[in-house]
DNA sequence: CAGTTCGCCTGGGGGC
DNA sequence: TGCCCCCAGGCGAACT
């Protein structure tokens, strides 16, 4: 489930690995993997570009080509690998192929086939093209601030844990850690939104950073172990505090983790330690 | 606007 | 060992 910190991790990764490559060829073999353009015209539009840069917002991954941004989403299980040409892979689940100058390629890998690519002209307003009609501030946007979230929702009736996982305000919070990001506010998920003062969402807001920068630092060490076959999946060791904990002690207080439901998500909470507001 | 449910997908786990 | 069913979950759409 790759949220914002191994999207982050990926996009240094590639960046580190494949530098500024020319596209010499693209393969794409699964037609829903693309959106908003043919199979055909996608493939023909990047060959022949190189990458230019590297951006992330939210949980996308955005990699600049000379005239366009070529658009990822990994939503469930999406990972790349960095292969040499004739190195196997797994036909099964590898959907895209990007082949370079020198003949190494970037396989795209998403065993249930969620993600999704877009691509758009370099001329256009990114912000304003179809993947991010409801995206909002990237969660380390300095723009983004407690003021702002104060006044989308002190009067909304949705949860706290609903809050956080809704990319349209705050864009990069998936569900691991926005219930880490609650145990850290010591507030049940369940809390409504409306409850929480300006205060609190500064506090918000500077957990979510703490939180999601240390699983970028963390994602950062992991990623040391590279082979020829590097699985770029953004996978790290962070100490999580109560999600996938079910049944656990807290670490706080020693309590028992619960899982819930919340907005329709599998949701982990210490009962002790987070209140409702 | 809020809430619920469904569809997209597939592997894995539980139950038998 | 095998088979069926359900679940996980990001996210948008449809419906109440």
């Amino acid at each position: 489930m790759p949220e914002l910190p191994e999207v982050e991790t990926v996009l240094r990764t590639l960046q580190a690995q494949l530098q500024y490559p020319k596209i010499k060829k693209c393969e794409v073999f699964y037609d829903r993997l693309i959106h908003g353009c043919t199979v055909s015209k996608f493939q023909a539009l990047v060959e022949g570009q190189s990458i230019t840069d590297y951006h992330r917002h939210g949980k996308f991954l955005i990699l600049e080509l000379d005239d366009y941004y070529f658009i990822s989403h990994l939503r469930m299980e999406g990972k790349y690998y960095i292969q040499s040409k004739n190195e196997a892979y797994d036909q099964k689940h590898v959907h895209a192929i990007f082949t370079f100058q020198n003949d190494m390629q970037l396989r795209y890998h998403d065993t249930r086939k969620f993600g999704r690519f877009y691509l758009y002209k370099k001329n256009e307003n990114l912000y304003e093209q179809e993947a991010f009609l409801h995206i909002g501030k990237d969660v380390f946007d300095p723009l983004l601030q407690a003021d702002y979230l104060y006044k989308i929702f002190h009067h909304r009736k949705i949860t706290l844990k609903q809050a956080l996982l809704n990319q349209s305000y705050m864009a990069g919070i998936g569900n691991i850690y926005a219930d880490e990001i609650c145990f850290a506010l010591k507030y049940h998920p369940q809390t409504k939104v409306y409850r929480l003062t300006k205060k609190d969402f500064s506090t918000l807001l500077f957990e979510t950073r703490r939180i999601l920068s240390e699983a970028i630092a963390s994602g950062g060490t992991t990623i040391r172990s590279y082979t020829s076959s590097l699985e770029v999946s953004g996978r790290f060791q962070l100490q999580l505090n109560v999600h996938m904990r079910k049944g656990e002690k807290c670490f706080m207080c020693g309590s028992t983790i619960v899982k819930t439901v919340v907005g329709g998500r599998g949701t982990y909470y210490c009962p002790s330690c987070q209140k409702r507001k």
